[in-house]
DNA sequence: GTCAAATATGCAATAGTATAACAGTCGATA
DNA sequence: TATCGACTGTTATACTATTGCATATTTGAC
């Protein structure tokens, strides 16, 4: 529970990869939370999933299937075709280890992959990372809205385009 | 704008083509419309343009680029190549006539063309029917959410899935 | 341990979505 | 009517994703 709290923190702190960011900690704690959580669900993450999942970690810019194929196809091992890797990605996006980004066409590694939650995702158009953001009040509002018109709502798909807060300083925006 | 009005109402109750919703009617005020703002801005509503703006009008279920492409072929009159279609759509969308589905790859037509919105997208997982919302208050707690965060916002996309009204009766959900 | 069932991967082909590049045409305007 | 800019036609290709079937691996029951 304090693991959730301080996830929390990162999510909305530090998730941009700015100054204050060690990402080879950063990835090392996703991939490590990934094993004890498949660990703890009885699922199976094996070696193809888990080689997907670090090319996703590599950084927090949302990839395409078919770059993280061309990652994967230059490391030794064996050299995966399409339809390995888009399985793989549907057993960490089942597992929330993963979000899709709908507006890129590509794929970002989930920070709170240990609690079910509604996010949004936040995109910068700069240099291209994504952050998640995780608001209950606007979702909700949404929601009401929604279903006051008879509309039962299933899930939401949350894209915030724009500049993070590097970006926005270089930009004097 | 009393008509901004009776469109939003439009909008907000009989959008899903229920009972009470007259199609043929919708459509044609739809293109009556978006002919007269093209009017209105000096851009060009070409025949094709608004060809595709007719089978986009059809119904209210978002269709695809080359659903619109095989429709125009069966029609007569020239049988577009897929650029002639995604151009079109191009112009559609910076009139805001037309809204890109990012989950369906899809586009709809926008019943409020007339003023600027940030729009959220109610879509129908057993029908198809898509419909829109405008929640401003939402919008703006996730805003500021994420200002809060030093994200500087400068779009939306927001895709609510889940059941229609008529869908939610017949599945007794 | 061994076998059957379930799960996961490899592989080839193909479907579906979108754009690049360049040529030609049309329309408004001087 | 000459010209410029906007629009469309055409060909080719890039990018994204899935289907179907064969093979392999793991799991659990016996």
């Amino acid at each position: 529970m304090t693991k959730g709290l301080d996830e929390r923190e990162t999510l909305e702190g530090a998730h941009f990869s700015g100054f204050g960011h060690d990402h080879t900690r950063c990835a090392t704690s996703a991939l490590a939370r990934a094993e004890a959580l498949c660990q703890e669900r009885g699922v199976r993450l094996t070696e193809i999933r888990r080689r997907v999942l670090e090319v996703i970690w590599s950084g927090h810019r949302p990839l395409g299937a078919y770059d993280i194929l061309a990652t994967l196809a230059q490391e030794s091992g064996g050299k995966p075709q399409p339809p390995t890797v888009y399985r793989a990605l549907e057993f960490l996006q089942e597992q929330g280890l993963v979000h899709r980004v709908e507006t890129l066409n590509a794929f970002v590694g989930c920070p709170l992959p240990e609690e079910h939650h509604r996010g949004q995702l936040l995109l910068c158009r700069a240099c291209g990372d994504a952050a998640e953001l995780v608001e209950e009040q606007g979702l909700r509002a949404m929601q009401r809205a929604a279903e006051a018109l008879g509309f039962k709502v299933e899930g939401f798909t949350v894209e915030l385009s724009g500049l993070c807060p590097s970006c926005r300083r270089k930009e004097g925006a």
